[in-house]
DNA sequence: ACTTTGACTATAA
DNA sequence: GTTATAGCCAAAG
């Protein structure tokens, strides 16, 4: 794949079933860049300028926590819209975050 | 070109 | 249990 490392992470969020989510290592895993978490959180910074835009409210750190609200239009935005989906969300955590968690790995199958 | 920062994670205290 | 520090890699200043 000539893909880059952001593509692919790109690719990987679009894939987040709705009402589920994922952690950055998750993605950066699949993607191939174990270490690159960071990586991955930066690639959905820009998010916002690429097409079609990704569902980023699905991505959560490792302790499930909305790490990225801040990113949004609005710090609430993240949570909203996590809500919208059926995810609870309790003090910028959500709820259950092991039961909703969702392995990109687990679908893609190598 | 060099320094700082960042939507992270893991380990140590 | 939380807080501090280090490792990580790429983009922005």
């Amino acid at each position: 794949m000539d893909n880059d490392f952001f593509d692919r992470v790109y690719d990987i969020c679009r894939r987040i079933p709705q009402g589920r989510v994922t952690t950055y290592g998750a993605i950066a895993r699949a993607a191939g860049a174990p270490r690159g978490a960071r990586m991955v959180g930066w690639a959905m910074n820009k998010s916002g300028s690429i097409t079609p835009a990704v569902p980023a409210h699905r991505v959560l750190n490792r302790n499930g926590m909305l790490s990225g609200k801040h990113a949004f239009a609005t710090p609430r935005t993240m949570q909203q819209l996590l809500e919208a989906e059926g995810i609870e969300v309790k003090d910028d955590r959500v709820t259950d975050f092991e039961k909703l968690f969702w392995d990109p790995m687990k679908l893609s199958e190598f």
